[in-house]
DNA sequence: ACCTGAACACCGTTCAAGT
DNA sequence: ACCTGAACACCGTTCAAGT
């Protein structure tokens, strides 16, 4: 609040660190936070599980005691929702630039979409099955948070109106449930291909076009 | 080994037994083992999760001490290894068993198999997630533990094998890429209902039929 | 202002011991 | 023969305290 450098902020410029993070100085407390969503994002990945996660390893790949999590999140879950918030923007980012890079073919565009969403997926296994198979999302109690991840879903279905205004498609079309029925089979692509590596898989980019052609009763 | 009742045989008949549980007679010490796999069971259905399941709980409720766990199981995957090979047992089981009652017509059979594969996911969430979302099959060592739920992929395959020697199906088949892409679509169809409660999903069983019929290039 | 040490109740697992 | 108590290194979380 007071702008005035007093005591503390003697301390930090002066006293030697001891911990291996050096302390934040006055005013770069936000500094903190951002490095524990990069740190937690990078565990996320390699661990494949919210759950097999933990605030402690996150803090001690920060360099900070446990505790200063706490100084940002008021828990684990809070930590975990912020990094999906992240996650479901790079994801949804990632599908838009895929569809407008296909040109204006709508039913190219909705391809294109599809299959950058299984890649995707596949590229980020760990950060793949917290969005979609983590238990965080049963525990959210914020209504703002409960919409994650609906714009990949809207974004699916307005690729599908402009392919049915183009007359792409063939009639009688529900495009919301056409969208949900395209969502679950490229679901499916992604997540088993994850959980199931033992299994001999076709090439994805093939299931998804094949899954996407069927669906859309499009000729293969 | 020997027969004779001596000392620890006389000491369980006559001590009154302070643990929840009653100490098990000579010879049967696999009651215990089977009493944990049942309340591991029933805590994963509950919990919905591989790692949020503590073996600790599992001791609390069949009222023996942790260790004692360690009497049956080398570990924790252990348990849950057996438990799902007990669950991949029920769920083929059930999945015959629908395709038998739908008789002969090998399309009714398989879109029976279909439905009852999807139907038992979301009757036993928990135990579906352990199944095809579980941690525990990225750290089986045992080869004779990998081919798990592949029965379920062979069935369907068989399924589809009838279905085109019968020529209800479209040719040019290659049964096994049409029995991966059907299950992947299943899957997306159990899996996002599962994880994504907060959806609003159409009739499960609609869905499987019309994702079936597209794959298949079935009339819708 | 920014961060930590010590503590609590949990966890998987081990090992010497109890009945 | 069947099972447990005590211990170890972990975990999420709190709270009084340190710089």
């Amino acid at each position: 609040m007071t702008p005035v450098k007093g005591f503390w902020h003697h301390f930090f410029m002066t006293s030697t660190s001891l911990p291996r993070r050096s302390r934040a100085p006055r005013g770069e407390g936000e500094r903190l936070r951002g490095d524990i969503l990069k740190a937690t994002s990078r565990l996320l990945a390699r661990m494949g599980s919210d759950e097999a996660l933990s605030l402690r390893a996150v803090a001690r790949e920060v360099g900070v005691s446990p505790p200063s999590v706490y100084l940002h999140f008021p828990d684990k879950q809070a930590v975990l929702v912020a990094v999906a918030a992240e996650l479901f923007g790079d994801l949804e980012h990632t599908l838009d630039a895929a569809a407008a890079d296909a040109g204006d073919d709508p039913v190219a565009a909705l391809l294109a979409r599809a299959r950058a969403y299984v890649i995707w997926g596949m590229k980020n296994p760990g950060h793949y099955k917290v969005l979609y198979e983590g238990t965080l999302l049963r525990h959210i109690t914020d209504p703002a948070d409960r919409s994650f991840g609906r714009t990949a879903l809207l974004a699916l279905i307005s690729d599908l109106e402009r392919a049915a205004a183009a007359g792409a498609l063939p009639p009688p079309d529900d495009t919301e449930r056409t969208a949900r029925l395209l969502w679950q089979a490229l679901h499916g692509v992604a997540s088993l291909r994850i959980n199931k590596p033992g299994v001999v898989w076709d090439d994805p980019e093939g299931d998804v076009e094949a899954l996407v052609r069927a669906v859309l009763r499009l000729a293969p």
